[in-house]
DNA sequence: TGTTCCAATGTAAGCGCTTACATTAGCCGT
DNA sequence: ACGGCTAATGTAAGCGCTTACATTGGAACA
């Protein structure tokens, strides 16, 4: 593999020149700068970036921290920051940490942090849910230059981008209320998941405030996924829970309930009304179409990733730095799962 | 933060002594290589791989070349290949060119690609589609250590994991052959995607085989994608063609197509049938179940993953490569979509 | 006691870049 | 003609590791 040096012997410069032209070229005399230029491509040097980042103390790459691949959430979020870093000329890894949706394993979240730390990122940017508080404070205290992402973080003023998930909580009920539904039950994300949590809450809460209780039977644990959507919603069906609506707490899970509705004979939306969350790609393809409440994930992505660049030139001023702590609103997305009723 | 001669310094060893406790424990005196452990873990030191790299020529790390995270054919794969890389001590990087499965943008593959080879990883594999064949080998030829995944590429006897996508057009016919289907239509891939023309070539060859003609009108691309597959389908209910069957080469063109299907009055599977291609998650909760075909897509993955790591520890025996092309074998999984014909 | 040998450790060069500092050469004004 | 200035280039140290080679101090043996 040709080096610098190399492509100096040939253009008969020194190496301090030939970097030249490639990271300040005004600093060379334009003859030179193309002479140098052409036996760059002659020989098809490709610069060592772990050399230089050796060199310059820094990878100009921000490390993701991800749960798996396999989830829209995630990987809408994955696209749109890596596309976003690689347009400002970062570098993205992302470390996964294998966890399914159920399951923590703080172990594994701490390999991957390591993982990320031993090759220097310059920020990183924390999407997996990080249970313990305790955890991801002494994460952060060890590595400062981290962003969290959806995540609520409130007590310490750290860079993080939230999403209101409790505001999702109580719009999907109020839009429910508004239909004329008074029965109502939710199928929820795991129970150490904070966003899930949130969502049960803002929920309970609108209900609560027009005089509604939530029986702790119309209750069900999905764990986010396709699977636990079907499972939870037989469940339901099989209780003597009483209800004209389902809240999904995202869209797997309200898919997988609506296959199972089907299978029993339950008509969407005119036995059963069903509201989604995340607003998926499938939410338009479900039968009929789900209406959903929908997180700017684009929006997120990109403030997490300039947040994590700024977070990278630490020579910057620390004003420059935008609020630590941004906040994304949730909207509904309706379409054709939820009835009215007279 | 700390470096490997801070911790020698504590330790009161040399530097060397340090990198050996961890790197090549057997050579070190257990009292000192304690003494050295305990301080690591007492001043919280992580060996910084960017140096490393640089001191061995060798990353440790397999690059992976892909178009997206957004589908779940690539998301499936990234997450076992990466797992399967972390589990052997292996870091994965991926890049990704931001191709939409339609166009493809041979600028942005050259870029992803570049972008690897500046950060020297050991081994490159490559699952976005590159359409021209001069360009993947001029490639290839720049960096050999490449194994090429789902992608024919025989001529030259390069690493290489396929599947056999000619075989599973044939099987998707057969199968609807036997229910009793001679008039059917094809919802294609992107035209200049191998993988796509190969599923068409297989499945027109089963039906000639049978003495049975596909007519031009009976095909469709739907550029593998959801919204694709709406607009394909309702060309196709437009159009005069006559069929009683649908071979989706993908499962989010089927899913896409079903709903067009559903809002034009046409049941599935009573008035159409349907088979779909990859065995996504999504099969499972369309309505009806989807009839698709499989994809080993984990032991694929697998297989791309041990054939980079060899491929990266060059000092190896060329004699225990495995074999350069591993051919992988469709399997139809049989579902609710498709009727039988009397 | 004097060799020999080996296990444990240290010394220092080198991986391929960047960049502060040194050097050179051409230009200006006086 | 000469000192001073500047633009262009070169020199070499250093980024944090690994490892070939050198060194040391016993243990083993005659």
């Amino acid at each position: 593999m040709t080096k610098l040096q190399d492509v100096a012997e040939i253009a008969g410069v020194s190496t301090a020149t030939v970097s030249r032209t490639m990271n300040n070229p005004e600093l060379v005399d334009p003859a030179t700068r193309s002479k140098v230029e052409k036996v760059i491509h002659s020989v098809g040097y490709t610069r060592n970036e772990t050399a230089r980042s050796l060199a310059l103390s820094s990878t100009r790459t921000i490390g993701i921290l991800a749960d798996t691949f396999s989830s829209p959430y995630f990987t809408t979020i994955l696209d749109e920051t890596i596309k976003f870093l690689q347009r400002h000329n970062y570098f993205a890894i992302v470390e996964i940490t294998g966890n399914l949706p159920g399951q923590i394993d703080e172990h594994k979240q701490q390999l991957a942090w390591q993982s990320l730390i031993s090759r220097r990122v310059d920020a990183i940017i924390i999407l997996s849910v990080i249970a313990e508080t305790a955890l991801l404070d002494s994460l952060i205290k060890e590595f400062p230059a981290s962003v969290v992402m959806s995540q609520a973080f409130d007590k310490n003023n750290l860079p993080c981008i939230t999403f209101d998930d409790r505001a999702s909580g109580r719009i999907a009920a109020q839009y429910l209320l508004e239909k004329g539904h008074t029965q109502i039950a939710m199928l929820t994300g795991p129970e150490r998941k904070v966003d899930s949590s949130e969502r049960t809450l803002g929920f309970i809460e609108e209900l609560a405030k027009h005089g509604i209780e939530l029986p702790t039977l119309n209750l069900c644990s999905g764990n986010y996924t396709i699977l636990g959507g079907q499972k939870a919603m037989q469940t339901l069906l099989d209780s003597s829970a009483k209800f004209t609506a389902v809240f999904a707490q995202n869209d797997h899970m309200a898919l997988g309930a609506i296959t199972t509705c089907h299978k029993a004979g339950v008509e969407i939306p005119n036995d059963l009304s069903f509201v989604g969350h995340d607003d998926s790609e499938f939410a338009r393809v479900s039968l009929p179409n789900l209406t959903s409440i929908r997180q700017p994930l684009k929006n997120m992505s990109q403030a997490a990733a300039t947040f994590a660049m700024n977070l990278s030139k630490k020579n910057l001023n620390e004003a420059l730095l935008p609020e630590p702590q941004i906040h994304f609103q949730p909207e509904l997305v309706e379409r054709d799962s939820v009835k009215e009723l007279c």
